[in-house]
DNA sequence: CTGAAAGCGCTTACAG
DNA sequence: CTGAAAGCGCTTACAG
């Protein structure tokens, strides 16, 4: 029978001496080294830890060895839908090493990322995913503490400071060329925040697209907003409150294409025949909006996998990993009968042919 | 100038001999205590610190006083809408307090379930937040360990567990008695998975509502899903399947009535004039839906609040704790003209009337 | 007000 | 193959 301790916690200590050994070989069995033990021996080790339901303090095993067996990973925003998605595929894998995950949540603010970085790394985590919410990531500490890091954000590799994303500005440009590929001339854009990197580079692959198409600019199409569905409807708002509006919109996240739908609707606006979409990321989600969403994506599943074996195969000069994306197209962007739709009005492809 | 230290980390013996002092010294002044320090002293304690760079070890602080600074929390599915802003208002909230969170996402998986929380508990966290992904959640362990727990579970409180969560099968009732008060009276049901608790409970209250009408149920407008998107449109296309449909449908989360508008759309069904639709849960995204989502919502941001406060103010006997709910009133559930809608077209307001 | 020292529960050379 | 012991970086009675 096992016996219930709800005073002290059964340690090493009490497994060693039921089973008759020291503690050492207590730790060889359950570390499975680093030296070799008996077969007799480990039985009755084995024995003994299931006797006393011995479970072995993580904390202690971290301080001792060095290593935490925790990952942490640093988001804006865990509420942002294509955010959860990631963070579930990343705790999904790092599970498969045995970590577990420390998750900051900065709240899209700066100064407080960077309290919660020196929180993880005060935990010594043994590794960092890390997307910025600011154009100006604190890499600084995590250099001089050491620890291996991924960042999921547009910046360029540093020594020390691996890089894992896709190219935005080429998605962007990529979406931006879909639209115009069915004709559209007058072509806006909804923004993500200044601030943000992946902002600027998607604002950028959209003026490169207009730009090589010889098409001009309406400043008045450039809509700024915050990646938030609301931001998305306000900015939405704003664009048909205009003298005029685009035949074409390609909008920086799903959560403000989201909102954009539900303005369109409101104002009797009807996507695609008035106003094309294209979006940017996002999750299954997009497949469920009315019209469903055309839209660049990138494959979080591998994103996941990867960005967790770079920290497990760490080196400081890994470098620069970029990741493949593709256009998911759906209803909203108008494409012409005969495209590959699924029950749910969608197909996908790679762009590679842009 | 700050020196860089890139081979051994700083500890607090350099501070303390950097400051002339011991190390228990360096301790007081960074805890504040446990023993008074002279103001000098500190002075050049801090002096020290600043110097160096020092950063307190948080393994070891858990090590030596026993507690970690970190919470815990599992959850089913983080990528799911309604958990991840949870999430997001828990993770706030415990920065508040200066702790960390673990995070386990256990994937529908009640075994990997039950290994995360195992996880955990190893490292010490100072209290757990607990969804369950089945009707037998895993407190043996918890219990045993001697925890704080918070569940946001529909489970019965017991000793050592605290429960804190809405009356799910009340709130279910109101849902359905809305649908009813608009004089529908065939009220079908789109359910989660029947291992979950709150599904059960969900299901309960709408049978509830029926049986107080004196409403027949028909067995073929009972339609079981999962509680994902993809669940809902399958299940909303195979009521439509039937030999006719229902009036009106309550769907037990927010993703399966995103996925359900999908297909009532595709089919043709229009939403509310020939089917009504009442949700449960869910996000701001609720809002931005075509038709904007009816709802039984549940105030987030104090659930997180008052999870934390419970872990904080620990008491084994807390008990229960419940959450008020209200309805969140859209045009899905085709609420007559005048109703108080706002720009994205709906209104909110308490069911204590009900 | 300050310091020497035990202790938290592990890991891991080192010696046998 | 096994054990005694140092050490990880802290906290905190205890004695001064």
């Amino acid at each position: 029978m096992v016996k219930r301790l709800t005073q002290r916690r059964v340690t090493r200590e009490d497994v060693a001496s039921l089973a008759g050994t020291s503690v050492a070989v207590v730790s060889y069995v359950i570390n499975n080294g680093p030296r070799p033990v008996a077969e007799a021996t480990r039985e009755r080790v084995l024995q003994a830890i299931r006797q006393t339901g011995y479970q072995p303090n993580s904390i202690a095993r971290a301080l001792a060895s060095g290593t935490s067996r925790t990952f942490g990973v640093v988001v804006p925003d865990i509420s942002n839908s294509f955010i959860a998605s990631l963070a579930h595929e990343l705790l999904q894998e790092s599970m498969r090493y045995g970590h577990v995950m420390l998750l900051g949540d900065s709240g899209d603010d700066c100064q407080r990322e960077r309290e919660i970085i020196q929180g993880l790394l005060n935990r010594q985590v043994d590794g960092l995913i890390y997307i910025s919410a600011d154009r100006h990531p604190h890499t600084d500490m995590i250099r001089r503490n050491g620890t291996p890091v991924v960042m999921l954000d547009g910046v360029e590799p540093e020594p020390g400071v691996s890089v894992l994303r896709m190219n935005e500005r080429q998605a962007a440009r990529e979406a931006t060329a879909h639209l115009l590929s069915h004709g559209y001339r007058e072509v806006g854009i909804i923004t993500g925040p200044a601030r943000m990197l992946n902002s600027r580079d998607r604002l950028q692959g959209w003026i490169d697209a207009m730009g090589n198409a010889g098409l001009a600019i309406n400043p008045q199409w450039v809509v700024p907003a915050d990646y938030t569905r609301h931001g998305g409807y306000q900015a939405a708002l704003q664009l048909l409150a205009g003298p005029g509006y685009p035949r074409a919109l390609f909008i920086c996240n799903e959560q403000m294409a989201t909102g954009s739908l539900r303005a369109f609707h409101q104002q009797g606006i009807r996507v695609p025949d008035d106003l094309a979409i294209v979006g940017f990321n996002g999750t299954d989600q997009g497949a469920y909006l009315l019209p469903s969403l055309t839209s660049v994506r990138q494959p979080i599943a591998d994103i996941a996998a990867t960005a967790i074996r770079l920290l497990h195969t760490w080196q400081a000069d890994a470098g620069l990993h970029e990741i493949r994306h593709y256009l998911d197209v759906g209803e909203s962007c108008g494409c012409p009968a005969g495209s590959p739709l699924t029950e749910s009005g969608r197909g996908k492809y790679e762009t590679d042919n842009y």
